[in-house]
DNA sequence: TGGTGTCGTCGAAGCGCTTCGACGATCGGG
DNA sequence: CCCGATCGTCGAAGCGCTTCGACGACACCA
């Protein structure tokens, strides 16, 4: 492995130079500069990271903690961690991969030994005690969720309120005024992930402004729950004509279990989900949906945790406005 | 941050000392080991990390390499990239993050830069350009799967001609005679993802074996694939009684649609997934599988990436025996 | 034409750790 | 009782890079 002073002696120019032309940090020839690089491409030169690190405290590194067996959808995490990988390349970082399940000692560890300009965490919870261990870090981070309490954290995902608003505007707009959301698993609401939370705020507020006739209802994502669920839905709210399904892994049950009930999507009861772009295509009927966009705000992680490592402003907290898409399974009500 | 200088002086002993202390590498009197250790935890020192990679070239990080929007099943993927880190953590390393899609430069930049002791590459195909990439690093590599000529390159997977022995050996047991196999999408095979190959290979060999009337057909993952697979099925080996199931995405509507057909599984036709165990229990029926161990084979690549590290001896390819579980989709054939 | 800048480059001082050789002290064996 | 190991510790030399200050060489404005 050639180091920066094999580059050096062969361009015939010291090693800082070589190093201001790897980093522009100081004007140097368009002579001098070809020299160089040419040497390091004859040489096949690569800086040492560790080197790099111990001189400039920057690794170009960024940690990145999943939830291992979360109730957050594999597919959902697996789309965030991509997206952000990507999007780190793009800024010239790798990402150092963490679970959720070493707690806050995986994230001291990789920030106090200097592992990592900065840390992006998935699947935060209410009153996560992550966050003060976090805001304690010399590094900064960024968190796909909202907590209780973010100050002093930056904070991105989806805005749920507004989607829950956007599901029931869209169903509202087609007549449909008797609608219930199938939420996601109790266990979420427990755990505190206050996307659901969000989500059935808005859900209940939007209703109430629409002056609509809703009900809300948790559900476990196995064929006995999504029963149990639907059977609550059609006791308490009697010709319910529409569902908002937030609940990614009970969604598929949902639609066969309202089919087994001899009711037909769209024509008998619409149905919005809150899922991935390619959820929703993949289900027997393409759905009507409000996308859960993981590569969008993966991205605006990590383009905001740069922004941070570069000390330019942000937004403490930014939700992304929803989209939802009309599809196959929603119609105007009958009748 | 404090440094070791930092410890050293607090515990009244030499820099070299404290690192000896750390690393175990020279004896330490009890005295001096826990005054050290005392200096250590008062102080809340954490090596740096690029410090200690530049002096020792050891990084403790090993390369993970993931398929992005790959053939191969999301939770599968997240199995093995769980199974990684937390296998990792077990032997103190932590694990970067790659996509294939960086191909053979992605590799080449941890490698060079020297960010990574060894790399674990997934979803490998038949003549995968970037194995001859990773014979030409430094470090040390394991692949997931198994390539033409893995040559120079360890290996380790799930055994699929053994898995697919298993299989018939299981429904032959059961009296099966016709038994068709459901496998993966056309492109996985042009892709030379060698899994599939091999299964093919397994389910050929011990068809012709046990003296079974057999065939095997590809299948799209979506409903109108299922069909026109099912279809040809019944065509070309009327009165089959028993389906090897090799394509998780398609397996749900496989099932749907032999049930569509007027067939009950497993009174009529039995079925035998190849796929996880929790993708086992989460369908409609708890199908008899062939596990997919994911977990125990990311452990035991990160386990061979540690014994190659080490310097001790390695078998070049391993694979796993597989296991059949006997559950709810296959019975005694009928009469 | 003499200052005042900017440009382009160099040298040297670290960054924080590991590791090698050295060295006094302690111990056991002949 | 002396010699050679072994134990426990230290000091110093790097590992490969970045960055700061310095310093000619020019250019430019007055």
């Amino acid at each position: 492995m050639p180091t920066i002073n094999d580059v050096a002696r062969a361009a015939g120019v010291s090693p800082s130079t070589v190093s201001y032309v790897l980093s522009g940090r100081r004007p140097i020839s368009a002579q001098t500069r070809e020299r160089v690089q040419a040497a390091i491409a004859e040489l096949g030169f690569h800086p040492h990271a560790g080197a790099r690190a111990l001189a400039s405290s920057r690794t170009n590194v960024l940690a990145l903690v999943v939830p291992l067996r979360a109730d957050v959808s594999v597919p959902v995490i697996m789309q965030f961690a991509t997206a952000v990988v990507t999007a780190s390349r793009t800024h010239n970082h790798d990402v150092l991969l963490l679970t959720k399940d070493e707690g806050t000692a995986g994230l001291e560890r990789v920030a106090h030994s200097t592992m990592v300009d900065a840390l992006i965490v998935m699947d935060v919870e209410r009153d996560d005690v992550r966050i003060q261990a976090l805001r304690n870090l010399k590094q900064p981070s960024v968190l796909i969720g909202l907590p209780e309490d973010p100050a002093g954290i930056v904070c991105v995902d989806l805005d749920f309120e507004a989607a829950a608003a956007e599901a029931l505007r869209h169903l509202a707009g087609h007549g449909h005024r008797r609608i219930a959301l199938v939420g996601p698993s109790p266990a979420v609401y427990k755990r505190g992930t206050t996307y659901a939370e969000r989500f059935l705020t808005g859900f209940t507020t939007t209703s109430a402004e629409l002056g609509l006739e809703t009900m809300t209802h948790p559900c476990e994502p196995d064929r006995a729950g999504v029963r149990a669920c639907l059977a609550d839905i059609d006791a308490q709210l009697p010709g319910v004509t529409a569902l908002v399904v937030h609940n990614e892994e009970a969604l598929r049950l949902v639609l066969e279990e309202v089919q087994a009930s001899g009711r037909r999507v769209p024509a008998d009861i619409s149905v919005v989900a809150v899922c991935p772009r390619d959820v929703a295509l993949n289900m027997p009927l393409p759905l009507t949906s409000v996308d859960i966009p993981a590569h969008d705000v993966g991205g605006l992680a990590v383009e905001t945790a740069m922004k941070l490592l570069d000390g330019r402003p942000t937004e403490p907290v930014r939700l992304l406005p929803p989209t939802l898409v009309q599809r196959e399974s929603t119609a105007p009500i009958a009748g």
